[in-house]
DNA sequence: GTGCACATGATTGTATACAATACCGCCGGA
DNA sequence: TCCGGCGGTATTGTATACAATCATGTGCAC
């Protein structure tokens, strides 16, 4: 293991701009499902809630619907996203592709300085679910996955897999069929285990392991989708 | 391979908003390479050109701005991005980890349909490098990678290779070396044979070894970058 | 001649006003 | 009773005006 301890790039790719205060608090209030998908966002409540004019809510928005957080509609407003079944097992087969691999990486490139960060954010999250704070818990367990991509020091994947990080959680809103978040626990801390000996194919396998975990978890029949607009299947 | 000709999903992810034509127009000078990375592009001047207001101009950039093909800086304006050497490595990396699986998919789940659209895409390629249009050609270069990435049908992945093909436009700008563009044509060739006879491991391979010659075309040394803002390094 | 301070001009950030479009309840006719 | 047209209301899309910030060039002191 390196002992350098190199900066944390931990710069938010293209999130700075205009409403970026408005950006985090929505994202934070989706990750953490206060906001449900399918809720939806309207600028002249948004523009009273945080006192700002519409054109700084309009912006944020729009950050929101890249990262695909929010969908928006012409003319019919901004809607929490509210992904299909089809577009979940596409987030999870994406993950699959990235993240193991990933977390190889991030073992070998591993240093002092991200391990202690990466227990600190374990034991957050052990004191989110201690605390009955299972938004927040939900929340951190999320950004453990965007912690190790970012160890792996590779803004471009990392950014990657921040997207579908945040997709899941929306996934995990619509289609969690157990309340286990138990296992989330014990995989999180194997991962630091094999992360923190430099065990690159060790980390990759219980990542695998992991996200497999997850999407069993949920379940992904091909039911009719929660709660569909005819206009968005039948475009005149 | 399959012979029913399913619609093809070229659903453009979130790109639909206002100022949707700007963004296109943008987005293609910037991929024929007739907007040359760090050109500034003034609202002022923009609104004046296409005669909308600078409202639809910020939205267009703003959109720019989120597939990383300009920089936003604020207070100072857009940039079409100037990608590092480092973020150029990056990018074929990731290109590197999803492209080859795709292209594998790709093949698994060929259509009539799809090999007819990829082969008439393969002659307008072509036609462009014929006509000496090289702008136009290195254009069609990128859009042939997402077609493959579109005819896998993971439109999740297709749209992370997107912005990587995007960013490689740029990339090329910067950093290219020699200018035969001539072993893109062969190299595309051959992938579309491999996927027409759905050889997946082939297409895999071919695929693999097409985007190493890609970055070994390309003078990714150590160099100090191009032209630096010191503001964007010495922050106070 | 060099370096700093300040004023001026240009450009972006934000707010507000108006126009266009969609939603929803009502009403009339079949 | 049900379907279709119609108008009011609400919400989004666009344009414009004003405020804040940054870039540039001049002049003065050293």
């Amino acid at each position: 293991m390196k002992t350098t301890a190199e900066p944390s790039s931990f710069i938010q790719p293209t999130i700075g701009g205009p409403g970026a205060q408005l950006v985090a608090s929505l994202s934070l209030a989706i990750h953490e499902h206060r906001l449900k998908p399918g809720t939806k966002l309207g600028e002249d409540e948004l523009s009273d809630i945080y006192s700002v004019s519409r054109t700084v809510v309009r912006s944020a928005l729009q950050a929101l619907s890249h990262s695909e957080l929010v969908e928006l509609k012409r003319n019919r407003g901004a809607f929490v996203s509210q992904p299909t079944v089809r577009e979940a097992r596409e987030v999870f087969e994406a993950r699959a592709l990235l993240e193991p691999r990933t977390a190889r990486s991030a073992a070998e490139r591993m240093t002092e300085d991200a391990l202690a960060r990466l227990k600190a954010h374990l034991e957050a999250e052990h004191a989110a679910i201690a605390a009955g704070e299972a938004g927040k818990a939900l929340r951190l367990s999320g950004q453990f996955h965007i912690e190790i991509s970012h160890i792996a020091d590779q803004t471009t994947i990392a950014g990657f897999i921040e997207r579908l990080v945040a997709r899941s959680s929306l996934i995990i809103a619509l289609y969690w069929k157990r309340q286990s978040a138990l296992c989330e626990k014990h995989a999180h801390h194997a991962l630091v285990e094999a992360l923190a000996r430099g065990q690159g194919a060790d980390a990759e396998d219980l990542m695998k392991s992991h996200l497999l975990d997850i999407v069993t978890a949920l379940d992904l029949r091909d039911s009719p989708a929660p709660s569909v607009d005819l206009r968005d299947i039948l475009k005149p």
